[in-house]
DNA sequence: AATTATTTTTAGACATATCTAAAAATAATT
DNA sequence: AATTATTTTTAGATATGTCTAAAAATAATT
C-alpha cells in the first residue's frame, strides 16, 4: 500500500512529528511509545498504531519494542511545524496584543495552516524574528535551528550579571508568575546572594532587588556569565 | 444521545453551515440535499448524514424530502464563520501582501480556527473593515450583515457612471482577468455604449476605454446609478 | 392516471484516529 | 535464574466523515 506519497501530513501526524522531535533532545536512544503517549496525552496503544504509519511514510525508523527516530525528513517536518508554531507566537505577540502566556494554544491551531505563502509573509512582516516570546530560536526555511547557549540561572555565582534568554518552563502558571514580578525576556538580572539552605536566589532585575526560588532559578536561562 | 451540547463544532460541521447559509439566500424554499453536496464537493448521502448530525444539535430544521432551513442559531454561527473568513481575506491582502485571486484557500483554513480573542484582534488591527476584497460584506459579532444596495453593471443604460463595489463571481479566472484589465474595488466606471448584438459594453475606466463582454458586466455589482 | 426520471434516503462499507482490555516482550527484583 | 513489574503491542470496539449501490419518495412526462 503506497498510495498518498505526497508530503502531506495530517494535523495529527504533524503533532507527533513534533513531539517526537522534542522528545529527541531528551534523549539519546529511540523515544519511547510511552513517552509520546505522555506528551500528547493520548494511550500507548494509539502511538504505536500512528508510528507504523508514520514509519511507511519514511519520517521516522520504528522497530517493535525499541522505540522511534526520526529520519533526516522526518525531522525536517518537525522542524518547519516549529517554526511555524514559533513565528504565529511571535506574530500574536508583536501584533495582536496576546500576552506570552495567551499564545500556546492558538499556535498549536495555527501552525498546521497550509499555505505556501503565509509564513513566509508573516516571517517577512515581523522582521525575521530568530526567537519567539519565550526565547525559543525559530528555525529557517529548511528546518535549520541556530541554538545559543544558554545556563540556568540557578548555575551562577553571587554577583555574575546575566541577560534573559528564554525561559525552561513554559507553562501558563511559571509565565503568570514572571508577568506578576516583572520579569521579563532581554532584563538584565544580577545575583546579589544565594542562600545555601534552600539555594533561594536574590537577585537584582531591573534595579529592584528580588527573592526567587531555586524552582524559579531553575527554569530562567540566561546568557553564560562573566564576573563583573 | 445528548452527549457534546456544547456549542462546537467541527471544521466539516462548520463547512455545512456556511454552505447552507450562502445557498438559503438564493431560494425561498429549503436548501436541497443535492445543492449542498454540489456546493461542497461532496455525495448527496453525506449530506443526509451531515444534515441528521446538526439537526439534532438545533442549528438547522431537517424534514425528509423537504430540504434544510438553518435556524436562528445556525444563521449567527454560519454568519461569524463568514466573518472569521472575510477578516482573514482582508489580513491577507492588506498585510501580507496576498492578490485578492489568492486568499480564498487560505482563508477556507484560517476560518477554522478557535479562539475568542484572536479575531477581535485581526478586526481591530484592520481598523474594522466592512467589506473584504471582493466587496462582500463583513457580519458583525453577532452575526449580523449590515447589506449595500448593489446592482450589476449590465443593468446599466448608456452615459451612467458608477462605483464598482463587489464581483459577483470571485472565482480565480474572474479576478485575474480583472487584474490583467486594472480592474479594481472602488474604481468609478462610465457606460460609453452598449452594443444591442450581444450585450457587450464600452465603458471607461480609469480613465481608459475599455470593450467588456456581457458575462464580465453580468459579474460586476456597482452602487445604483445616477445619470450624470 | 400511469409511467418515467430525478432526487433523496437507507444500508452497508471503508479510512482515520482514537479507546479498552488482554497478550507479549522487556526490564527490574528477588 | 526465576519471579515480578513495567512497557509495548495486538485485538477488537467506537466515533467521525466519507463513499457506493440499492431502495424509496418526489417530480416530471406521457
Ligand atoms: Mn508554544
Ligand atoms: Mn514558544
Ligand atoms: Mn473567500
Ligand atoms: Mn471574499
Amino acid at each position: 500500500m503506497l498510495y498518498n506519497q505526497c508530503d502531506m501530513f495530517t494535523s495529527s501526524e504533524e503533532n507527533y512529528l513534533k513531539a517526537i522531535y522534542h522528545l529527541s533532545s531528551l534523549t539519546e536512544k529511540g523515544v519511547s511509545t510511552n513517552a509520546i503517549a505522555k506528551k500528547l496525552d493520548t494511550k500507548a496503544s494509539s502511538v504505536t498504531d500512528m508510528v507504523k504509519k508514520l514509519a511507511d511514510k519514511n519520517v521516522l525508523i520504528y522497530q517493535k519494542y525499541q522505540g522511534v527516530n526520526l529520519t533526516i525528513e522526518g525531522k525536517k517536518i518537525a522542524a518547519v511545524i516549529i517554526r511555524k508554531h514559533r513565528l504565529w507566537e511571535v506574530f500574536l505577540v508583536e501584533k495582536l496584543n496576546f500576552n506570552w502566556d495567551e499564545v500556546h494554544d492558538v499556535a498549536e491551531q495555527l501552525e498546521h495552516i497550509k499555505s505556501p505563502k503565509l509564513i513566509d509573509e508573516i516571517d517577512a512582516l515581523l522582521g525575521f524574528p530568530t526567537v519567539d516570546p519565550h526565547g525559543d530560536p525559530i528555525p529557517n526555511k529548511e528546518g535549520d535551528i541556530t541554538i545559543r547557549k544558554k545556563v540556568k540561572l540557578s548555575a551562577l555565582k553571587e554577583n555574575e550579571e546575566t541577560v534573559l534568554l528564554a525561559v525552561k518552563d513554559s507553562s501558563d502558571n511559571f509565565l503568570r508568575y514572571l508577568n506578576k514580578k516583572k520579569i521579563a525576556i532581554g532584563n538584565t538580572i544580577k545575583v546579589i546572594n544565594i542562600e545555601p539552605f534552600d539555594n533561594s536566589v536574590l537577585v537584582q532585575i531591573n534595579d529592584i532587588e528580588l527573592l526567587i526560588t531555586n524552582e524559579v532559578a531553575e527554569n530562567l536561562l540566561v546568557k553564560e556569565s562573566h564576573t563583573i
